[in-house]
DNA sequence: AACTCGTGGAT
DNA sequence: TATCCAAGAGT
């Protein structure tokens, strides 16, 4: 009943009414699409979701729809989105919402925590957005608001830190319209009440913000410490065999779990990248090959790792292939390959062979069938 | 509790 | 170019 949320929260709430942005999972409540679009926003913008929204909508319109879905395939829409591990998850949770609760997104915070990439955010922000339950939530944006609001020395970093953050939400939340405040919430956070420079000239909690009050808002909340990305060479190869590629897909678990990739691996010390890639290929082959051609090179950031990559085309030795590392691997058509879910990285390298294939269709490539079925 | 998991927007 | 961080979850 504290007087001052409850201006924050007409306030908040007016500009919502005002300015909120049109997004497409604004369109109606269903939850299946609230949920899709949860997932989707984990760790990303707004920005990036959009057209991975759509895409994955018009393929999977209904929970029944993704529920039979093939794995690749929900994996494939969510080529580039990163932190794959949603996907699968995301997937599970739509089999068992199709089995166990009759193709309807449980509305109970029990059940709907207990599905597989939901934890206590994506259930309340569910709850409150497509069934108006009163549960508040807490995400990167609402942090650093209330932070600045409260003048709340706090970002999460520890489990204490965590509870303090989550109880100031409980207090501030809008018994009404819960659903609209948690979004207004972090929409403020995202377009407003930015890391650097905030706005709080346009900001419509400005003066009932203490931060602001004091001039102090950059103070909040505290930085976390970050460790900085390690920078490394890795090789990888293009191995051409009768008109076609091999790829192998990566273990379930883990980095890019699920995903195809080209082979190959990390430089050691003093090595050069032919030789790294001759190395790698022999160990998870079991193969000899003779590199042709260097292809590109190219530079992709992980949150750790800064990476300069070395790929080359590559042939075959004599003998068989006894891959050892990889959940399963292939020999694909160039044409084919668009059809394997890889990693951002990977995708690169796609690219490049579509274009390089465009620009010369009679590629020195052995079997030379490749340029009779190339299409875009 | 600390670590892992991706990629791109923004500055 | 370098840095921060994003509608977090799982282990």
């Amino acid at each position: 009943m504290d007087p001052s949320n409850r201006k924050i929260r007409t306030a908040l709430l007016g500009w919502y009414d005002r300015e909120k942005r049109d997004l497409p999972w604004r369109a109606s409540r269903d939850p299946y699409r609230i949920l899709i679009s949860e997932f989707m926003l984990q760790q990303t913008q707004v920005a990036t979701v959009i057209p991975y929204y759509r895409r994955f909508l018009e393929s999977f319109p209904s929970v029944a729809s993704l529920a039979r879905a093939d794995e690749t395939l929900v994996l494939k829409h969510w080529e580039g989105l990163g932190y794959y591990s949603r996907a699968r998850n995301l997937l599970a949770a739509a089999r068992i919402i199709d089995k166990e609760h009759g193709g309807r997104v449980p509305d109970t915070h029990e059940d709907i925590v207990r599905l597989p990439g939901i934890g206590r955010y994506t259930a309340a922000a569910v709850l409150s957005i497509a069934f108006g339950r009163e549960v508040p939530v807490l995400d990167g944006n609402v942090k650093r608001v209330i932070s600045r609001l409260l003048c709340l020395d706090e970002n999460g970093r520890t489990a204490t830190s965590e509870k303090r953050l989550w109880e100031a939400a409980e207090r501030l939340l809008s018994r009404d319209r819960p659903g609209d405040f948690n979004q207004a919430m972090m929409e403020l956070g995202a377009t407003v009440c930015l890391p650097k420079s905030p706005g709080c000239g346009r900001c419509p909690v400005a003066k009932l913000c203490l931060a602001h009050r004091e001039g102090r808002q950059e103070e909040f909340p505290p930085p976390k410490a970050r460790v900085k990305a390690e920078k490394i060479e890795v090789s990888a190869a293009v191995i051409s065999r009768n008109g076609k590629t091999y790829i192998q897909k990566r273990p379930a678990d883990g980095l890019m779990g699920g995903l195809w990739e080209f082979p190959g691996g990390k430089l050691e010390a003093g090595e050069s990248p032919e030789d790294a890639l001759r190395r790698e290929i022999l160990e998870e082959l079991g193969a000899a090959i003779e590199i042709r051609e260097k292809l590109m090179t190219l530079r992709h950031s992980y949150t750790r790792f800064s990476v300069t990559l070395h790929v080359y085309a590559c042939r075959l030795g004599p003998g068989r292939l006894k891959p050892t590392c990889c959940e399963a691997w292939k020999w694909v058509f160039v044409d084919e390959l668009a059809a394997y879910p890889f990693p951002a990285a990977n995708v690169k390298i796609l690219k490049h062979l579509a274009e390089q294939a465009a620009l010369k269709p009679q590629g020195k490539r052995a079997g030379a069938k490749a340029s009779a079925r190339k299409k875009n």
